[in-house]
DNA sequence: AAAAACACCAACCGCCATTTC
DNA sequence: GGAAATGGCGGTTGGTGTTTT
C-alpha cells in the first residue's frame, strides 16, 4: 500500500475533517466518482486521492465504500436467487461471518449486501423456525445453549458441526429449495435428517469464552481458526478415517489429528492455523459440487 | 387515515493489518 | 522501531419505505 502525500502537501486539500461530507450520497457525487473512476480506470491510486481528485468532499474510505457497494459496474442488483441463497447459507456454515470471503464467491454481490441479507432475511427465517435447536450460525446471542458442561458442546455448536457434515446429494434439497419463498425450517428436518445430515457427533471443542458457536471470532477469527470438515463426510462413525484424511488435507500439514473423538486436539496451544491457510479453492470446489447449486456468475 | 411496528439497506464506526517514511 | 496514513473488514446505526393495527 503506497503511502500518499501527507495532507497539506497536496495542493488540492479538501480533506479537513470539518469539510467532509457524510450521509447519503447525492447523484452528483455518484456521478463525480463514477466519472473519475472510469477516467482513471481506478488503478494505482489510494482512495483519499480518488476523493480529492474527483472533487468530492468525502473521505477516501467513504468513496471506497460507495464504489464497492453501489457504483461498481459489475454489481448485480436485485434479489438474491435461490441458488445464491443456498450458496450463502452453505458458505456461512463454512466461513461464519466472513462476509468478504463469502462475497468473493458470489460475483456481483458485495459483502455488505450479503451481510444485510443475512442479518435480515435469513436470520429472521431461521428465527422463525422457532427452535433454539435450529438457527445454526445465526449468531443470535439470545439463543440458549443446552449444555455447556465439560464434555458436551452446545447444541448450537453441534448443529453447526452438523452443517459441516452435510454430504449426500439426497440430503440437500429439503430446506434449501423452500428457502426463497417459504423458508421455514422444521427443526427435525434441519437438524436431523433434512438439510444437513447430522452425525451423532458431540465433540468437546476446546475453546474458551463464547466457545465454538457464539462467537465466530473464536472459531475463525483471531489466531485460531476453524476446522472445516469437507462436505463429503456423512457420519463420524463411518468415516473416521476419511475425515482424518480430509482434515489433514484441508488444514495444512501443521496440524496433527489424533482422532475425531478428540476433536479438540486440532487446536493445541501454539498451533498457528489460520483460515487463510486453507485451500480455499479446494473448499470451493467442494461447494461447487453442491448438488443443488447451479450457481453461475452473470 | 393515522400511528406503530417492521423490514430493508446504505453508510458509518471502530478496530486491525499493512505499508511507507 | 515507531508513527502516520490507508485499506479492509465486521458490527452497528439510522433513515426510509412498507405493512399492520
Amino acid at each position: 500500500m503506497k503511502k500518499p502525500l501527507p495532507i497539506g502537501k497536496n495542493n488540492n486539500n479538501v480533506t479537513s475533517n470539518s469539510k467532509m461530507r457524510k450521509g447519503l450520497w447525492s447523484p452528483e457525487e455518484d456521478e463525480k466518482l463514477v466519472k473519475y473512476m472510469v477516467m482513471s480506470s481506478g488503478q494505482g491510486q489510494c482512495w483519499s486521492e480518488v476523493a480529492r481528485n474527483a472533487g468530492l468532499q468525502r473521505c477516501g474510505k467513504s468513496c471506497r465504500l460507495r464504489w464497492i457497494n453501489y457504483l461498481r459496474p459489475d454489481l448485480k442488483r436485485g434479489a438474491f436467487s435461490p441458488q445464491e441463497e443456498d450458496l450463502i447459507l452453505h458458505l456461512h456454515s463454512l466461513l461464519g461471518n466472513r462476509w468478504s470471503q463469502i462475497a468473493a464467491q458470489l460475483p456481483g454481490r458485495t459483502d455488505n449486501e450479503i451481510k444485510n441479507f443475512w442479518n435480515s432475511t435469513i436470520k429472521k427465517r431461521l428465527r422463525n423456525s422457532s427452535s433454539p435447536l435450529t438457527s445454526p450460525n445465526v449468531g443470535d446471542s439470545s439463543l440458549k445453549t443446552r449444555d455447556v458442561t465439560q464434555g458436551n458442546i452446545t447444541m448450537r455448536a453441534s448443529n453447526t458441526m452438523a452443517m459441516f457434515m452435510d454430504s449426500s446429494p439426497s440430503s440437500s434439497s429439503t430446506v434449501t429449495r423452500s428457502l426463497p419463498m417459504n423458508y421455514s425450517i422444521d427443526p427435525t428436518v434441519f437438524s436431523a435428517s433434512g438439510y444437513f445430515n447430522v452425525p451423532m457427533f458431540m465433540p468437546q471443542v476446546g475453546m474458551g469464552g463464547d466457545g465454538f458457536y457464539g462467537n465466530y471470532n473464536g472459531i475463525l477469527g483471531g489466531n485460531r481458526d476453524l476446522f472445516v470438515p469437507p462436505l463429503e463426510c456423512t457420519s463420524m462413525d463411518e468415516e473416521n478415517g476419511d475425515n482424518k484424511n480430509l482434515l489433514d488435507r484441508n488444514i495444512n500439514n501443521n496440524i496433527e489429528v489424533e482422532s475425531m473423538e478428540g476433536f479438540e486436539t486440532c487446536w493445541q496451544e501454539g498451533d498457528d492455523l489460520k483460515v487463510e491457510e486453507w485451500d480455499l479453492e479446494e473448499l470451493m470446489s467442494v461447494v461447487s459440487s453442491f448438488p443443488f447449486l447451479d450457481f453461475q456468475s452473470e
